[in-house]
DNA sequence: CATAGAATTTGGACAATGTCCTAAAGTTAC
DNA sequence: GTAACTTTAGGACATTGTCCAAATTCTATG
């Protein structure tokens, strides 16, 4: 039984995605769905409210990524393998990230949440790695998290732009390989075999 | 002398710097300048005209960083430097870069000129970098790149979400640091001296 | 089954936006 | 001084998200 409020936000993903949220009416939406605008209205009081939802079924799907605590350096490269396939499923909403934050203050209040702790799970993965012997000791860890959350935000803006050409998998397989790289100076033997494993599987 | 028309672009990028171009209406603009909507659209047919001439301007500015290839690797740091004073400048369209290039063909195009142009001369200076022996031999540059350009398009996005409480000059200092603590990992010890020095000025 | 109450759908109104066009006003050159 | 050109004003238009009241459909209860 689909309810016809998941009819409209699985159409609305669908349409936002192919066009961009910012170019798809309400109107439009509507009559693909064979229903009046107001009909929307009546589940999803305004676009935002629509938006809003559709961050928030981004936002479980990626919770419910298990930090399957292997611990290892390939397992923690891998959750950016999960994470990128759900920005893909997504990606309308990243594409208009900052446009979203400026404007829906649901959506920039949640997301602040999101966003430390997101950063402070990262720094403890890392740390975590450090301790196991798949970083080196003098890797600074601050600096990789930087690198990873800012490639991880915008990987699918730059994608657009400038690989519209590849098919998402083949995207994903470059900003992949880019944070494996971006590790490798900083691992130890045994980290440096792991990244090699995790760059021989894209 | 000032004309109309540089009055109407001023008070345009200033505005469009405070709130964001799609929360900036012509007739706001036209208010505040004290003249008509149908005034502005003589100078600039359509709002994307307006936008244009920014990113033209913009893309002046960029252009008279003149290479001053003295070709060391504190220079080449230092490019990016002024590359993003001028991103603090025109970071209406930065925060719009996504939006504005799926939207405006003309933007669209003419930035795939640049991109490339772009591309190729980082290539061009990590490559003459290697050979003066700050980079070493085993240097990945298409990686390098890779990073420099994602994060060159992208830090200023970044920094309006997550680093609004700072200054813009410690939004780029941080941005900067991080480039430079990129390349630390594949500099020479004659190059790691240059990207202290380039740290040090931050 | 009938009916009251709730949930859903409709259709239109509203203000705001970018765009467009015509007529008026102003400026310049002969 | 008048003709030609530039600039400005003012309004019309379609589209957008939002909002609302009435009509319809559904549901549970007597």
């Amino acid at each position: 039984m689909v309810t016809k409020e998941e009819k409209i936000v699985a159409k609305a993903l669908e349409m936002f995605n192919e066009r961009g949220i910012e170019y798809v009416g309400l109107r439009e939406l509507a009559a693909v769905l064979g229903i009046r605008v107001g009909n929307i209205t009546y589940y999803f009081p305004t676009k935002d409210d629509l938006v809003n939802r559709l961050a928030q079924d981004l936002s479980k799907l990626n919770e419910q990524i298990i930090v399957e605590e292997t611990g290892t350096l390939f397992s923690f490269l891998d959750r950016f393998r999960k994470i990128f396939a759900h920005h893909v499923q997504y990606r309308c909403l990243l594409l208009s990230f900052v446009h979203l934050m400026e404007q829906n203050k649901v959506l920039s209040e949640n997301y602040k949440e999101t966003e430390k702790k997101r950063f402070s799970s990262i720094v403890a993965s890392l740390s975590a790695l450090q301790q196991a012997d798949y970083l080196s000791p003098q890797a600074d860890i601050t600096f990789l998290v930087s690198v990873f959350t800012l490639t991880a935000r915008f990987w699918i803006s730059e994608a657009s732009l400038s690989f519209r050409h590849l098919s998402p998998p083949e995207q994903m397989a470059h900003y992949l390989t880019l944070l494996a790289k971006l590790v490798i100076p900083y691992a130890t033997e045994k980290g440096r075999a792991d990244v090699q494993r995790f760059l021989a599987g894209l």
